[in-house]
DNA sequence: GCACATGTTCTCGG
DNA sequence: CCCGAGAACATGTG
């Protein structure tokens, strides 16, 4: 379910519950692939710590704690950060218990999602690979990235490094409305054309951070209510379907192992 | 059974 | 060491 707007999302919605409040309990699942730090040591490292803030860099979400620990969550494929979940769910792997009676959830279905606690001092590689948030991709940025690159422009921009936060959906979305087919090298983009395509990224991404992001299947906000930008798509998931803007059938391809959408008429 | 799913990481060959 | 392609991860839905 998530990609920038709705990791922005979260980390809106869910602060109030976290964030100057101290971690009480930890209830944490035997799913030790979703654990990158054992839920034992979660357990003796957390509780007692107040929650300082909560940030987001790409789709990392980082608390950070009273002793400038830090806690990393990443939803994956289909992550859940809620506030009001059921007990007795088998998808739950993670529960807080946070001072003044507030409790997060953490479910998730393929448990792709992940869980790293940082100790004080240490730095974590995961968020040391990550590139500029993609709400502040740069043309210029992008345009050096995709030098000397054979691979599609669709798949540099899901390049992490290249810039943190695009998925599937908003990788498709901008390309559409930036006129470049996913398919392009990334070597034959225009600087231009990169100029373009990161004001189109970060255009879309915020559009869609102030539509609550985008629910298919099923992502939900923490308050349980679904995002509207989805409605707003034109592209993507779309496949055989009229072009808003022409006449022609909306194509996909494989492009980097994920579904890609386009328009021929429209994106050269 | 098959295809596919908002993601990341690892392996392998060049 | 860099690059790119493909597989792997775990589970559900149509």
């Amino acid at each position: 379910m998530p990609e920038l707007p709705e990791v922005e999302n979260v980390r809106k919605q869910l602060a109030p519950s976290f964030v100057s409040r101290t971690i009480q309990e930890i209830w944490a699942g035997p799913n030790s692939y979703f654990f990158i730090t054992p839920p034992r040591q979660l357990k003796r490292e957390l509780p007692g710590k107040k929650v300082r803030a909560l940030a987001r860099h790409g789709k990392y979400l980082v608390a950070t704690l009273s002793d400038d620990s830090q806690l990393l969550l990443h939803l994956g494929m289909t992550g859940q950060l809620t506030t009001q979940v059921q007990e007795q769910d088998r998808h739950l792997h993670l529960i807080f218990k946070m001072s003044r009676g507030k409790t997060i959830y953490f479910r998730d279905v393929r448990k792709f999602g992940k869980v790293e606690w940082i100790a004080p001092g240490e730095s974590s590689t995961r968020l040391e690979k990550l590139g500029p948030d993609a709400l502040e991709l740069e043309g210029e940025a992008l345009y050096r990235a995709s030098r000397n690159r054979k691979i599609p422009v669709k798949t540099l921009l899901l390049d992490q490094k290249v810039s943190a936060g695009i998925g599937n959906i908003y990788a498709d979305e901008a390309l559409f409305r930036a006129g470049i087919r996913p398919s392009r090298p990334s070597s034959r983009l225009t600087k231009s054309e990169a100029i373009k395509l990161a004001r189109e990224v970060r255009q879309i991404l915020a559009l869609a951070v102030s539509a609550g992001g985008s629910s298919i299947n099923d992502y939900m906000q923490p308050n349980g209510n679904e995002g509207d930008f989805q409605h707003l798509h034109k592209i993507y998931g779309k496949t055989g379907e009229t072009c808003s803007e022409c006449e022609a059938k909306i194509q996909r391809v494989v492009l980097g192992g994920r579904s890609s959408h386009f328009c021929r008429r429209c994106q050269k």
